[in-house]
DNA sequence: TGAAAACCCTATTAAATCGATAGGGTAAAA
DNA sequence: TTTTACCCTATCGATTTAATAGGGTTTTCA
């Protein structure tokens, strides 16, 4: 399932895409147009800012803006900020590995070979979509 | 994330799928030699036997076995009984389909958007494979 | 300059899920 | 008729998730 987190930072972010002139957006307005919880997604902004998708400017008229092009923000980078690891099992992951503890040798086990497939497949879906394929 | 009920599951029916003859394999044979807990193997063996992919046979000598070909058990039946919907989020799940409370319109959603194409290639996968081809 | 606006941060919590365990019941085969 | 092995229910601890609470700090503008 993709978490909650992940669903409205995609959101947010392609709330933000639209904005002409990458003016600041309060976070209460984009927690309204697209019904989430603003403290929830106060803290999703946050770690978008500290990863480098956004900028965030303080005081009156202050709000979140874009720092890239959206064709230049690649889904695989959001995925992996917002959701973790893109795949289902960490001894296929590429950024998370991890060895099973159970499993004795990955080259024969079924799981592996499946998942393997499933990662790559998915991989493929988030290198061909940019922030500006989803507007 | 796959749950280790599914990982389980996989590796149980390949286990079986390997078996000659078909002859049936108590539990705690399969347990062992795949490092599973016993008492929640059975449960997902159970669940396998309910849903048409196991026969068991009760007694001395008992135990599971397959009851079709490996090359006609294709993932996407086994991956929708074990874990669930194939799709990240309930608004682009053939069979388990929902729709978001939070989003007014689908077709401009760029969740929605994304999660379809991921959802496809995935079921991509789980269509191009039988337990046959995890062997 | 000071107060309001808006970001920033930590802690807590309710609910759900997961993986595992416990303990027995029941059917079938030797 | 006794053993074997499947069958079933209930429970539990740990973890994660989504949300809430509550306050802080910085910046801007009147």
């Amino acid at each position: 399932m993709l978490s909650k987190k992940t669903k409205y930072g995609l959101k947010a972010l392609t709330y933000l895409a639209k904005v002409d002139d990458r003016q600041p957006v309060q976070i209460a307005e984009i927690a309204k147009h697209e019904n989430i919880s603003q403290k929830f997604l106060e803290s999703i902004l946050l770690t978008l800012r500290r990863n480098g998708f956004l900028g965030s400017k303080k005081g009156k008229g202050g709000g979140y803006y874009l720092i890239k092009e959206p064709k230049d923000i690649p889904m695989t980078t959001v995925m992996r900020v917002l959701e973790g690891p893109i795949a289902m099992v960490p001894c296929v992951s590429l950024n998370f590995y991890e060895k099973c503890d159970d499993c004795p040798n990955e080259d024969e086990c079924s799981v592996h070979k499946l998942m393997l497939q499933v990662r790559d497949s998915a991989l493929d879906v988030y290198r061909n979509n940019t922030l500006a394929d989803l507007l």
